[in-house]
DNA sequence: GATGAATGAGGATTCATTCAT
DNA sequence: TATGAATGAATCCTCATTCAT
């Protein structure tokens, strides 16, 4: 009889359980990437800090990268639902200022809350060769901000827009990088504030589109 | 015999035979930090890429986290020998533009040479918790950098002043990543003289040390 | 309450669902074998292979020896109530030639059909220390097979039997791994036709009686 | 002084070292292949049967397999060297049976010191698909006794040779089987005497060459 | 019964480091 | 000094088996 009864609410139970499990090693996998970055993670301790055992996580996740890859997706998808609305026509076409506050302020929240985006994006350490899961990170990022550039500046050549998107987003991510090792508080108050001054001052002479590149030569 | 020949001159030769030894793993690791990053890096890889045998490298190194600080040691001195005079007197009275040509060019062109320095400061990707052996190089430049600063805007309070640093610090960084990502040529040109913009825009107003550090708030 | 109604119907039932299980497992593990090997199995390849959780294959075995066990069972059983007229008086009466077609054709076809058989056989590749289940089969077919030799030839001794039936079976063996391996076909067909040459020539001398083991010696 | 006595001495003593170790590493697996069969013996087991740690065999070997084959290939050679000239001209002119023993009775010889050659063979037990390392046995050997075979009945076509030749070494193979299982002594003897039996029998109508390969049909 | 989550010991392999030569 | 053999703990991953639901 019981058996009968609720035919879906079992396996359903179930999937809720491994969707708990997912999230609590993905929880955990944020933990120690932060702690001690991809490279030295090791999917032992991830499952450690996740108290399960080592065959648990090999029946969500084939292997590291693939938690990597599935934490980052579901960081970005995250943030694009928390703070997605922050490119939206409207504020566009705000001033630049405002616009700054109204982008970089969530997204410096965002990665305050979960410092393992970042460390994620910086993932293999290794300089300009970048591993795949991390480029989907980047990838797409890039792509927000270069959009943002592209309508700030319709006037610049493809080359130049990408090499100041580039530029822009290695601003923001150093700058981030201070933010988040600075106690919060005061001084990681100034430091957004400085970050999204050194952006201002950066981005500004685009806006009336009449400034080229580079000025300084 | 020959131990009693010339008391000084095997001991001698056999430092210039260590130096050489050091020098060749040091060379060695620099090229295995670059390909694989520094956590990724085995010992016995740097061994085999200088043609030496593990036991001889820990014959002139205890561990890996001893090259490493080794390596970036060197770097520095190699760095302040070949381009230190960037900062003397009589360049630190040079307008700002003109002052960046001289301070960044060489800087970017010895970590073009030295792909490995940027690796070591990236070194344990670890965001917001740096390893003690690339603080060292961390420290050491940003001290640089503060001085420079301070010398522009003498009237800054020392928290903005480090905050500024910082920033510039973290800006050269970013900058210097998209540099040495970028192809050699006329792309890797134009990424350099846009970091230059960036550090131009963002500094300049400081120059005459009449704007506050957050304008925008 | 439905238990009560009607006593033998639902545990039937049961025992049929069970059945059914049961051989929906032992052919799974009939093919996972077959293309693996039987140490090279793992238990959640043949649950998966059978559409099953590995915890209703525990249900039903407990322990990965004991579907290896009733699978060679099974297919005993099977290939005794297809072929075990093979051996009945009347056949027994054939002169040698027939007598091999009599015998040998239906073993060959069964195990065609049932490649398996000859993987449990092999069993755990170890030689000279065939492991129990695989025995079994073994020590059944073997019986067979020193019955005939027996109805042949009379007047040798036990250890001569037993002797000629294992290099019979031997043979046998050897031959239908040529076979199976063989592409369906002519060629096959002429391996099999091959093997009873071998056993035809072997065997012939022993059926007047007057032959002794050794001839050569 | 002393450094420069034998420049060589050491390293040859280091290499006579490294290859005691091999020897020592191969022949503990060649136990433990015997007793548990390749696919159940792990890489830790043989370590532990050699009395060393499992990096010391991973310095001498990249994985299981390559164990494997270098087992196989030096039991080739040595069997080679031992009784390769069993196939002599010489040889080959006597009468069959003379043959048999000469050619059989040193390779049982050999497979009774080294009953891991057959284990070896036998293989990953899959019937039907063997891999690759013990392929190079089985073909290695398979030409030897096409060669025989050749040299027998050179009027066969090519495909008949093949097909005895597979016989022939299948027989030999389920024969060689039989005799390790059979205790050292008149059993064992008796055994090899069956063996040789079954092989006269099946290969003598060839020698003169008027008989078909499948008489019974 | 059925499920599939969970376990944890074990297997292959690597690596920082030590040691005999 | 230099070597490279040796170590053994740690890594990634699998698998037979158990257990809560």
């Amino acid at each position: 009889m019981s058996e009968d009864v609720s035919e879906e609410s079992k396996p359903r139970r179930r999937q809720a359980r491994g969707e708990r499990r997912i999230a609590q090693l993905l929880q955990a996998a944020a933990n120690v990437f932060c702690t001690y970055g991809y490279t030295a993670t090791s999917t032992n301790a991830i499952a450690r800090e996740a108290s399960v055992s080592p065959g648990t996580l090999y029946q969500y996740f084939p292997n590291k990268e693939a938690i990597a890859i599935e934490l980052g997706e579901r960081l970005l998808h995250e943030m694009r639902e928390a703070h997605g609305q922050a490119f939206t026509p409207g504020n566009l076409a705000l001033p630049l200022p405002e616009l700054l506050d109204v982008v970089v302020d969530p997204m410096i929240e965002f990665n305050c809350e979960n410092p393992v985006f970042l460390a994620l994006m910086h993932g293999s350490e290794v300089p300009g060769r970048i591993a795949e899961e991390h480029d989907a990170l980047h990838a797409n990022l890039l792509t927000s901000v270069r959009d943002v550039i592209a309508h700030f500046a319709p006037t610049l050549s493809p080359e130049e827009r990408a090499r100041i998107a580039d530029m822009t987003f290695a601003i923001f991510k150093g700058g981030l990088g201070l933010v988040l090792a600075a106690p919060e508080g005061a001084e990681r108050d100034a430091t957004i504030a400085e970050l999204k001054t050194v952006l201002l001052r950066y981005l500004s002479p685009l806006v009336d589109g009449t400034v080229t590149t580079t000025p300084t030569r």
